[in-house]
DNA sequence: GGCTATTTGATATAGTTCATAACAATTATC
DNA sequence: GATAATTGTTATGAACTATATCAAATAGCC
């Protein structure tokens, strides 16, 4: 009932390179987790910790935050629509959603267009140098953070989980 | 104290209901997600956020977070152990973890012995109102939250969702 | 033994994320 | 036309995270 497979320490076998990385436990390798161990909460969050901590990596090329990459998604697929209507889909306060634009927007990777109709809101566009950043990001996080994933879990797995995770999140 | 007229501070719900919760999209009911639908990273989050949120929520009455709940867990599974070991375990960073067990040690949840044999390290052991605080948590945690987890995602699936999870933390 | 290096808990501090109140400009509503 | 609501914005605070540093204690080395 405890651990099916005591699986060893994965070691990243680099050599001569002292890592920095926040690691979960260097030492006390004879810890028991007890009922950690089945707690959904906690594997969910040592997961997405994890899987950010990958994402930033793989796509540092292009300096792209997973929340940065989000909205250029979204904005992409969504073009003309308002600050509100952006933010509030990606659950993101209106008000800390202000600094994130403009940080894209000093980068010219997006824009804001007062709209003629409704004189209050802003009208997000991507620029072309925001479509190119987004495409180029796209395809690092696809072959090299994606792919990984997809490797790790066994593609069916990865489109399960995916399932699930999106069940929690709209139906929990 | 000036008490300047500008509106939208309280007023009475007129006509209709807002919901002042957190709602991912409480608008823009056609929003396209495109490929945000597939990003692994972003599904994990926001279901972490969800988990979290109604962890808090069901486990109110003895005023535990997650992150405390954990804690709680790890030291009556694992009694003796000092500061270093415990926060490293859990991803704390040991200054992080001082006002942790502040926290807990004044609410008389824990305590912290000065061991003998390495008059540096803290011993950390539960008392017995942390004993007694933990299993009444973690039967809120177990008949209020899993119990809906496993109920929504059927217990196999949520068993599998929990070996997914960890492979990410462990082997990713 | 004595000297240096390391470890432990702790403090201070800064960065990041998240949340609420409030405001000016604009639009909606009655 | 008066009042209410919305949009983007600023200010601000709480919570969480990360780094440097310190005194006390221990370990390691010669």
């Amino acid at each position: 009932m405890t651990a099916p497979k005591s699986a060893a320490v994965a070691k990243p076998p680099r050599g001569g390179r002292k890592e920095p990385a926040a690691e979960p436990a260097p030492e006390a390798g004879d810890m028991m987790m007890g009922e950690l161990a089945e707690l959904l909460g906690y594997a969910l969050k040592r997961a997405q910790l994890r899987v950010f901590e990958d994402f930033l990596q793989c796509v540092a090329p292009v300096q792209l935050t997973p929340a940065q990459f989000s909205v250029l998604l979204l904005l992409d697929v969504n073009p003309g629509r308002n600050q509100t209507e952006i933010a509030t889909t990606l659950g993101i306060l209106r008000p800390n959603f202000v600094a994130m634009l403009d940080a894209l927007e000093s980068r010219g990777l997006c824009q804001r267009t007062r709209s003629p109709s409704d004189r209050r809101s802003h009208i997000l566009m991507l620029t072309d140098k925001g479509r190119a950043t987004l495409a180029r990001a796209k395809k690092l996080v696809a072959t090299r953070h994606e792919a990984r994933l997809s490797e790790l879990l066994g593609e069916d797995n990865r489109i399960a989980l995916l399932a699930m995770l999106g069940k929690i999140a709209r139906e929990f």
